[in-house]
DNA sequence: GCTTGACATGAACCTCGGTTGAGGTATGAG
DNA sequence: CTCATACCTCAACCGAGGTTCATGTCAAGC
């Protein structure tokens, strides 16, 4: 006779709250976003998958390379709820991230360098002056996850 | 008989704003935050000193490589109201954002490596994993102005 | 079956960097 | 002097990313 089937055990959002350190009231608070959902009890509690452990701890992960939840929860959708993360996932991801952070840092870097010319011009007054009127913010809009739309 | 002295022309908010780019409600708040000051008229009405032109620049151009209004501020504390910018305040001032704008490239490519590190092992958990713990949270606090402070 | 701790909701509050609007006053050109 | 602007203050609001609190219900151990 075979072992019965191990129900997967649901976690309440205490216990979720503790094995991810993060707050029951940010948990709700995903969940009022759209980042994660759960079934509800009868008595209307909350139970969440074994599985959105894996997706708090890429919210968590995501949100410390400095990504907003909006952005986190667009990459989210690709991941259905209640399935474990493909490996496809991970990599697409992570593509998706290295791309964003290093836009990002080639961002900081070029006005970094722009102050410093600043200063030798000894300018920082407004029309003339580049670090004043970047031009940068037309190319702020729409990075998005496009390593998880185009494989 | 020699020309009368330009009596150094005061702005007004408007002028201020129009010159700048910055919207009045921004440079009140600016004011009320204590970055930048004005005389008051005998009718209560603001007037600038022209260097505050140059403040609002610094302001700007410091906010568009990250910098926070108070540590902005903070800075901005070392260059006296009414007078104009000294060399030496931009170099340090420079040198002091330089070296808070390397700090934050470092530690986003620390953040992105792990992640990626991350992806390669699959882990993603809690407790184990240095993106969803990542300990870099006692080195966020305290950069400051170390440059202008200690020449 | 009772009690206690965990959970539910909604509303209020927080920081940051401002914007918007209402209601009232100053300034300057004609 | 008048009248259109520009300016004043104060209060409320935005969005991001939550926390805190009051009040009420659920679930589980004894």
């Amino acid at each position: 006779m075979p072992e019965p089937a191990k129900i997967a055990k649901e976690l309440t959002i205490g216990e979720l709250s503790e094995r991810s350190g993060v707050p029951a009231s940010a948990l709700r608070f995903y969940e009022r976003q759209g980042l994660i959902a759960s079934r509800r009890t009868t008595g209307n509690q909350r139970r969440y998958h074994r599985t959105t452990l894996r997706r708090v701890a890429f919210i968590r992960a995501s949100q410390s390379v400095g990504m907003p939840l909006s952005v986190i929860g667009g990459v989210l959708g690709f991941l259905p709820e209640g399935v474990p993360p493909t490996r496809e996932f991970w990599v697409r991801a992570s593509a998706c991230w290295s791309e964003e952070i290093d836009a990002r840092i080639e961002k900081m870097e070029r006005m970094r360098d722009r102050f410093t010319e600043c200063i030798g011009c000894g300018c920082l007054s407004f029309e003339q002056c580049a670090l004043v009127n970047p031009g940068d913010t037309l190319a702020e809009r729409g990075p998005g996850p496009r390593r998880l739309l185009e494989p």
